[in-house]
DNA sequence: GTCTATATCTAGATAGAC
DNA sequence: GTCTATCTAGATATAGAC
């Protein structure tokens, strides 16, 4: 057993990272299982000796990029401290998504095949923004007196998210330029003077 | 291109009927011309005959829902008043988008599309997304006293729209129920009380 | 276990009948 | 002008070689 594989799932890693490529770039119906066979460097078989079909592949590649790799962006970090400083540091960060491109492709997936797949979505959100929600939610609950904190943390997640969308994803750069700043000073003052 | 006649072919209208519902349902890639001709009662040589290929055909539907079908929301209403009426009206009428299914299917479809076609979706931009802000934009600057009356637009219509692709087109309301109204009166009252 | 080769089907696009 | 029939390419999925 001298030439034997270094790991059952290695394999199953590497269809996955060109799954991942494939799926990203083109979305669900435009992807084929040669291009990812290719992308990830084995025989189209292959890829059907690990996953049963299209559909399951595709329906591992989002579960797992929902859970693992792009793991809510404060679930680690403890808010706690100046509210100002905070919701700067929160707006900021979900702002430099943009620079992430298999993050705002995995948007677009998403959103994009959510009436196919209404399960996936289900897991996206789940996953990603329930606890974006939740975090922000607490952290608004002990730091502010607003009588509906959920109701304030979706309306700051929900004006990054546009800006996200708008201007990267739907390329309004070139339509509808607008600064990041402007986005977060009127987003930090309007939450934190009425706090 | 297909040159645009002077008067409109009771074809070529049934063909775009046809076209919206096989796209909106399916997206791009999964719909077949097959099933475009079929939908629209016509045979598929016809379909060629009004449209080049599968991509013309496409792009003639976006223009046409983007300019004709889905024109902006308030493009025909004259926003003055009362602040905190006129605001709660705006917010109440973009979200009653939700009860519009192809609406919202566009919504999924230009955003799952955008990698592909990034010149509809600054069509999209530029006809339904611009307008909105610019008239907001306008109002507020006219009827407060912010420093970035855009930037107070967008995070309206940011929370608005966030809320819709979270509750509706990502399916979000088994996971993470929220009522409109608790989004439009924090809405409201994060907006004119500061003013 | 993995790949090559292939079966089967469906897609976009067109030629030719009427 | 419109439809039927068809061409060609590429898709999913699998059988069989090694």
């Amino acid at each position: 057993m001298t030439s034997a594989a270094p790991d059952p799932s290695e394999k199953a890693e590497r269809i996955l990272e060109g799954a991942m490529q494939e799926f990203l770039a083109h979305g669900y119906a435009a992807t084929s299982m040669d291009r990812v066979a290719k992308t990830a460097g084995v025989s189209k078989a292959t890829v059907y000796s690990y996953f049963q079909d299209k559909e399951s592949l595709f329906a591992a590649l989002v579960r797992r990029l929902a859970q693992q790799r792009f793991p809510g962006i404060f679930d680690r970090t403890i808010l706690q401290g100046d509210p100002a400083e905070v919701l700067r540091h929160v707006a900021t960060k979900a702002l430099d998504r943009e620079k992430d491109p298999e993050y705002m492709a995995f948007i677009r997936l998403i959103v994009g095949e959510s009436g196919r797949f209404p399960e996936l979505a289900r897991i996206f959100v789940k996953n990603l923004a329930k606890p974006a929600i939740a975090t922000l939610t607490q952290y608004l609950s002990t730091h502010s007196d607003y009588r509906d904190p959920e109701a304030i943390a979706r309306i700051l997640l929900g004006s990054v998210v546009y800006y996200l969308m708008l201007q990267e994803l739907l390329h309004g750069r070139e339509v509808v330029p607008f600064e990041k700043d402007r986005l977060v000073d009127s987003l930090v003052d309007l939450i934190v003077e009425k706090a």
